[in-house]
DNA sequence: ATTTTTTTATACCGATCGGTATATAATTCG
DNA sequence: CGAATTATATACCGATCGGTATAAAAAAAT
């Protein structure tokens, strides 16, 4: 009942976080995000609570549209599968022609003042949290004889990650697609297609 | 004649290096700035110019006194040499102690407001002429026969510095000098020692 | 000692920041 | 038809943003 809302909530979210994903946290103004999600203050507010939880939000929408091919690769049964798919995908996003370049993820909140600090701790468990899943997928390779010899499999996740975050900055840079992948084969030279199986 | 300045330029040049490094252009407040210099709006204004060319100033002095590894490496007789001694650099710059984590070129405006375009340009501009003049360099390194073979001098390059912006991402997120050597160890793994002659 | 030059300290500028109070418009319930 | 509820539009809030005008303070030149 009440009078109903005139405007689409996850367009309007999308907007947001393509805002965001552009221009980071602090670079965004409530000017900006009005403007682009074509609604008022305080629609905004009443939907999305405040700057931060909108932040949060598109954050959450990020995740569920433009990374969920992380999880997928996860769950592929080779790891150098695994890693492949993940790198591809991120280079993938991070140089859609649909949305900005990079990696909201990144961009959101890098280096900031300390009014953002909550958002900056936020992305970096985030990115964190990637990581810790990556090596957790990559130790139960580990015992499946399914890891390059003499690697770690938190050192191989923390180096996939290394790479994907690099690319992530050179897509910001204007490198495009081909670039990023020429770069991908580079990084995934040393490990073999087939893993000949331990023991 | 006149007064005499009672702060020493090079010491607050430092200071505002280290602030923007951390917090980023715009995350940097000219309260930030003033307080942390020790000295007044007006002194900084008349010195330095604006928040805009007391930022490129602060820039240069991080080219001059903190990538000066950079120019050194490229000046090695072997291309791998210059690669490791690069990515190390690097790493070693992106964790030291007595600095912010990461790196100034990155942290400094990767997204931003219309407000820091300008600087995000040059920062852009900044990356792309190291990873030109590392591309050079292999070029001339390919000429000698020493380069690993399948390899274009400027993707080359290109991975080397995707590498390094990676690192910088990790070390803003925390993570220490070892792990970033155990990264840059996997990713030079594909390219031996000594690179057989050609021809 | 006075003038000139430069730096300093204080106070201020308009613009924008994130956020909200107030009132009106649009709907459902009784 | 009211009455209740929700969303909208407008105008406003204090705080902070980058930047500057004004004048006093400290030196060198005459």
């Amino acid at each position: 009942m009440g009078r109903p809302r005139e405007f689409d909530v996850d367009e309007a979210l999308e907007t947001a976080m393509e805002l965001f994903w552009r221009k980071g946290y602090e670079g965004t103004s409530l000017t900006d995000l009005t403007e682009g999600m074509g609604i008022t203050k305080p629609s905004l507010y009443g939907v999305f609570g405040n700057k931060e939880g909108l932040f949060l939000k598109a954050l959450e929408r990020y995740e569920r549209t433009k990374m969920n091919f992380f999880h997928e690769a996860l769950r592929e049964p080779k790891a150098r599968v695994v890693a492949e798919k993940i790198l591809r995908g991120f280079a993938d996003s991070q140089t859609a022609e649909t949305g900005p370049s990079g990696c909201l993820g990144i961009n959101g909140a890098l280096a900031c003042s300390e009014a953002a600090a909550e958002i900056q701790k936020c992305l970096i468990e985030n990115r964190q949290r990637g990581e810790r899943d990556l090596g957790s997928r990559f130790e139960r390779a580990a015992k499946e004889g399914d890891l390059p010899a003499g690697h770690e499999p938190y050192d191989l996740a923390r180096y996939i990650m290394t790479i994907s975050q690099g690319t992530a900055i050179q897509a910001a840079s204007g490198a495009d697609r081909s670039a990023l992948y020429r770069v991908i084969d580079m990084a995934l030279q040393f490990w073999p297609e087939t893993v000949v199986a331990q023991g």
